[in-house]
DNA sequence: AATATCATTTAGAATCATTCTAATTATTGA
DNA sequence: TCAATAATTAGAATGATTCTAAATGATATT
């Protein structure tokens, strides 16, 4: 049901793969854009790409810092917002709390968000036909972007729930 | 495409009917709840329910301020907490401007949301089987909320600017 | 290589929605 | 009335994000 790299097996070779052909999208939009892709910002988009948990602005700072410890929180904003107009990233947006970022799907998907743990996984898009399309006939909307995100609890803090229940804190 | 009030029509009167048994059953989740329906928590339930705009926390806060000017915006942060927490708010959130409220409809629906004018509609759920059902049998979570919206430009928006690039403004 | 130009980065201040705090006021029940 | 409890208040604190103005770095031209 979650998503793997574009289906292949989750293997560290074909993920590499995947995520290689991403990071050069990435700076080749950047290029684009008319901007330089810099040692600190190809970081970034390393860092961005390296997992699936979707890093708030605070976790790519944190990694960028790894190899270049001077790097101000404005530069990761202020690229991630680039890479926002430039259509390579997609922000997934919190109220309470720092907003995560999908480097690797950059366009609409649905996630799963943990209500615990804040944990925010991709999911499958079940929909059958395109909805942005359907929506924007049916309204007079000009249609260009969808959110769609459940809510709940994951099955690991749902077993530490019922663990801590049963009294095996 | 848009939600009447229960498929009625949008008549004031059916309208009225619909929200004031809003209003009772709110009033009702409160009283259950233990916490008084004090004058500025009622007025706060009707000026939630008086327009479909999903209004934020400060217009809220002007609203009630008009009939009891003194009221503090704790106030309203406060019984809006209580009303999310007894199922009879629906919270639309943004992490770059304010939240926006829907007492009317206060379980997960999708929404229209303009980028432009920052409008929020209703939109009818189109989903033919219960998707949150559907998404906890597949994943293992249990899940509680599904936030489902469609952003882009409303159809006032789109005619506002093709008039202002006609030079019409 | 020197210089001018332009983009990038920086630290810290400013902003804004939201939450917290501690004091005050209102309400309720004996 | 009086005590207990709940509701409300103003303003401070928080935290994510944006802004600002200065400093730094890279690039192109001569």
């Amino acid at each position: 049901m979650l998503i793997q790299a574009s289906g292949e097996p989750a293997s560290p070779f074909s993920q590499g793969g995947e995520l290689n052909s991403r990071l050069e999208e990435m700076k080749a939009a950047l290029r684009e854009r008319g901007v330089a892709v810099t040692r600190k910002r190809a970081k970034l988009l390393e860092v961005l790409l390296a997992s699936d948990r979707h890093p708030s602005v605070s976790e790519i700072h944190e990694g960028v810092r790894v190899a270049y410890p001077g790097t101000s929180l404005a530069t990761i904003y202020n690229t991630i917002e680039i890479l926002k107009e430039t259509g390579q990233v997609l922000e997934i947006e919190f109220s309470a709390s720092a907003n995560r970022y999908d480097g690797r799907i950059p366009v609409s998907h649905p996630h799963l968000v943990c209500l615990q743990c804040e944990k925010v996984e991709d999911m499958e898009n079940t929909a059958t036909h395109d909805p942005l399309e359907r929506v924007s006939q049916a309204t007079g909307y000009e249609i260009v972007r969808l959110r769609t995100d459940y809510y709940g609890t994951c099955p690991e803090c749902l077993e530490a729930s019922s663990s801590a229940e049963r009294g095996c804190l």
